[in-house]
DNA sequence: CCAACTTTGTGCACACGTTCACAAGCGGTA
DNA sequence: TACCGCTTGTGAACGTGTGCACAAAGTTGG
């Protein structure tokens, strides 16, 4: 009976202290970013997410030589609407000039800071089966400061073989291993009945945060974010939008004709 | 101007009529989905992602027998709260019995028939390299009403070898291939400069949904569903929590001391 | 130095999503 | 039949996120 409520008992609510961030912040550093701190905890989820995309935008303005963008600039090239841009930056602070826009080194380096990028975060996969070898011979996360540093399966034939570069090892030594490198990722990439049971092994050698492909729920304790990409979940929800889009189509409304503005795309610049 | 975010602005609000469910129901159902059909366009699109979720783990329950189960015991097993789960069924409709449960049956037809899945959808991997393979290696998609019929690429090495049974066929063969296997969901695994042009082709060739795993903000036009599977930034939200999380440990705050309860991990079972 | 113009930063209202809490409905039992 | 305990379904409160619209702040040109 009873006590199903644990999820938001124990967790996602702000327990008694609604306090949070207008506190006097007593000197905690003298050291730089002082008040940006506490606005980390207040940015929201969303937000979060979308400031990577922005990082990552900016980052191509910069190797294509921009020196500034607008909000403007910045929200039609990560697909966002420009008030929605600028109130993401005003979570990290202010670093725009009003009349001319933001400098895209400051952005890049306040964002980074934000999200922590500052720290190399060292990445371990787990199931080195077909998607975990695409991921360990993915080029992409070590030059965003995300290096692939451990590999592990338990197939023995696998087990000292490397794939993009780095040996397999068996996920006996997942303790031992993350120790070593330092590991604060981990990437779970094997069958669902094993996800549980490699996250807890994980969770037990101290990495605190998972990204999860196996189509499994999976508990973990408070400490431990959880992050999952379930590839069945998306291709069924684009599944709902068919059906949806189709049921309008059979209801004959005015709408179908589709005549507001042609298929170009769906940003309006101007 | 103005129309520029399809997204939401085509979709979400709920015009003029605030009745939705409060009416008196009468007569629950003769004739199917009706009502239903209408309910589809209100449903969150969180909502949706949940039920998802919901239909794989009623799937588990009814391999294994389960003939009914109470919204408790669903929830646990997706990993949410009770009354989220019962809300988010409401929106498909009332097909639960009071004081028992759902029918693990019924509830898995009713949500498949909202989600689209009564019909198959054709899927088609453009990018046949690290991850392109992955996917069409993978066997979880076609047992979900997703089978992989058709894959693309530009590298002339590629095209004619079968990948998971598939000969790949080249780009250019795009439009004709997509219309003889009838595609609707076209999965874009190229190189991020790629990404684009390809993405065009497909709209071109009639595919209304695009599952984007390269790193780009895509435009399209407003009667195709884009989603995306963005790895990097995955990684990117997780280590903000990392970066919040040693703040918070450095600042050592009151907080920590709470100890409201202890709890291995945020789901009591009982 | 001022006026005109540009763009940021944010208060505010609204939309969306989550959670609570309870009446309504059902099965079982006396 | 009448009662009782259990579980659903949902109105309503609440919290989060989005977008508008504008004052503040800067730049440019005269
Ligand atoms: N491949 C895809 O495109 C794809 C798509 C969606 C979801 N997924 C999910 O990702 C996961 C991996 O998929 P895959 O196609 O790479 O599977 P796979 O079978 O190719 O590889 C699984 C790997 O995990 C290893 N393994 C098994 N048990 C293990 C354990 N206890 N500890 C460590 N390693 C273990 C196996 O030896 C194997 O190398 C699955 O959960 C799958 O549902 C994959
Ligand atoms: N592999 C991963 O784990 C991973 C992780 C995150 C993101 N991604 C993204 O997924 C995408 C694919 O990654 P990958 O590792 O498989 O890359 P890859 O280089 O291994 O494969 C890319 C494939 O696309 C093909 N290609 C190139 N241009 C094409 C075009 N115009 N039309 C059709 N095909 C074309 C290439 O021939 C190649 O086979 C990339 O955008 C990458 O950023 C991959």
């Amino acid at each position: 009976m009873a006590a199903q409520r644990g999820q938001r008992n124990g967790v996602g609510d702000t327990p008694p202290a609604p306090t949070a961030a207008e506190i006097t912040t007593p000197i905690p550093r003298v050291a730089e970013v002082p008040a940006a701190r506490d606005r980390a905890r207040a940015i929201p989820e969303a937000a979060v997410a979308r400031l990577a995309v922005y990082l990552r935008v900016l980052s191509g303005m910069q190797e294509q030589g921009a020196g500034t963008v607008s909000s403007e600039e910045l929200a039609v090239a990560a697909g966002v609407n420009s008030a929605k841009l600028r109130k993401d930056l005003s979570y990290i602070g202010s670093y725009g000039t009003r009349g001319v826009g933001y400098e895209v080194v400051v952005l890049i380096e306040e964002i980074e800071r934000i999200l922590g990028l500052t720290r190399k975060h060292s990445v371990a996969v787990v199931g080195i089966g077909n998607l975990g070898h695409a991921l360990a011979n993915y080029g992409g996360f070590p030059g965003r400061g995300f290096p692939v540093t451990a590999l592990f399966d338990v197939d023995p034939d696998l087990v000292g073989v490397p794939v993009g570069g780095i040996p397999v090892d068996h996920i006996d030594d997942i303790p031992r291993v993350c120790a070593e490198r330092e590991v604060s990722i981990g990437v779970i990439a094997t069958p669902p009945p094993a996800a549980q049971a490699v996250c807890d092994r994980l969770v037990e050698a101290g990495v605190q945060c998972i990204l999860n492909f196996a189509p499994v729920v999976l508990q973990v304790p408070d400490h431990v974010e959880v992050r999952k990409v379930d590839l069945a979940v998306e291709l069924q929800v684009l599944s709902f939008h068919v059906a949806r889009r189709a049921d309008d189509a059979a209801q004959g409304d005015g709408v179908a004709g589709m005549g507001p503005d042609l298929q170009v795309n769906g940003m309006v610049v101007s």
